[in-house]
DNA sequence: GCAAAAGTGTTACCGGTACACCCATGC
DNA sequence: GCATGGGTGTACCGGTAACACTTTTGC
């Protein structure tokens, strides 16, 4: 493996997000400082997957490098929602004291890029044991200790999130390949934190053009079993429209 | 005044956008160098209004600080847009070139964070002469010499503008406290380069409370004189509607 | 046969769009 | 009085929202 050098003053942190079919989770690390005699537990938080960047990536390549290490996957869904210079965003005590435990020459001040990550929770699952990190249900995390500023990270990608859920069709990012429309309409409920009207929600589906109903249905439910749909990019690219309208 | 110590990797460049009740204009600081000897033009061209910021502000302050140095004003609207980081931003031989004369320490390899940002033209004309600074109709700029990758920025830049225009209320930030309605429909439709039915285009405005007409009138118009209105951000706030439906 | 989720239509209202003429002012 | 931009209403259409029952399956 080739020792890559790292920027030490600029990282990027990814809030990634998954979908279990009833929820939204966010995908946090957990992280562990003990008191060398003692064996005491100074620090136990968590924060988001992030690193610094190496001399020799882009932006996008290390938030890509990060999920890949953590989740196994290539092809993330991955995109920016901000990047976060306070002055103040490394230096708590608890976080002065793990940076120096880590002591791998990262700065004092450290600019990070903020990546809003989705993933389908069905192909990733059986990596996570091996480390650290888990699936954290995005409701508890208010009541949760995230190193650094990464709880007001976390937020601002919620708010990404929520705001682009509504514009561009990233909903499916979180979801299988082939999906029931119940389980779509439960992933837009999930990020919004509504709910829709069945059948109302149904019609609008029908007019995406690029939600596409397969051949086959669910198998072994005991009601009955529900289609399933794919979502097409390439006939949403083709159809998407141009509205210029704007908003009150 | 004090000096201070700028961080060497890390930049921020303004794409400040300006309305002159006719068309979109963006303001380009001039960038030339000339052969010591020859006195020959060796680089004539554009920058955006960028720098790098300091090891004591925050990203959001190194904007500010940028754009009261060109326009002498604070309080202007801005919004990060995106963070920038590829490996060859920075390296074209003009570039290098110019990075190699003005010499002021700077990294090879330097990440910026772009800011976007709306001024109102009746308040700047005066100061930019003093300056190489001047606005350029947004409509010129694909056939203009940007340095780095600023042409690229301020496409990113143009495209976070029109699709906030649509959701948020900023075009009023492109213009005076007092404005009429024929000029704020210029506005969306410079930004958005349509244009809209007047009649619908009030009727429109007509449900956005916080647009409030003011006794005021226009005077020495060869013309019906038109109403003027203002933009009450409080009413903003206080009536927004939380649309929650989401779009085809 | 019963529990569980899937699937389906109608009506009422509102917002969007298309469209043409009169008004107030300066010169 | 004429040129210039300001200002206004109506009819149609399509999208949104509210609402309840039947269907298919496993057990």
């Amino acid at each position: 493996m080739i020792a890559h050098k790292i920027v030490p003053n600029i990282s990027v942190d990814c809030v990634v997000f998954g979908f279990d079919f009833e929820k939204l989770n966010v995908l946090l690390v957990e992280r562990e400082l003990k008191d060398e005699k003692s064996g005491e537990v100074i620090i136990r938080d968590h924060t988001l997957a992030g690193y610094h960047i190496f001399e020799d990536e882009d932006l996008d390549s290390a938030a890509g490098r990060i999920l890949k290490g953590l989740t196994g996957l290539d092809n993330i869904f991955l995109e920016q929602f901000g990047a976060f210079g306070q002055l103040d965003r490394v230096s708590s005590p608890r976080d002065k004291r793990w940076l120096d435990y880590i002591n791998k020459g990262f700065a004092d001040r450290i600019v990070t890029v903020g990546y809003l990550a989705l993933i389908d929770n069905t192909k990733v699952t059986l990596r996570l044991k091996e480390r650290n990190v888990s699936w954290f249900p995005v409701s508890m995390v208010k009541e949760m200790d995230l190193a650094f500023d990464h709880k007001y990270l976390f937020y601002e990608a919620l708010e990404a999130l929520q705001r682009k859920v509504k514009v561009e069709p990233i909903a499916f990012e979180l979801l299988p390949d082939y999906f029931t429309l119940s389980q779509l309409q439960k992933v837009y409920e999930a990020v919004l934190g509504t709910s829709f009207d069945k059948r109302n929600f149904r019609k609008k589906v029908a007019q995406m053009h690029y939600v596409i109903a397969l051949k086959k249905k669910q198998q072994g439910v005991a009601h009955k079993p529900a289609q399933y749909y794919l979502f097409s990019r390439e006939v949403y690219e083709k159809t998407r429209k141009g509205r210029i309208s704007f908003i009150i």
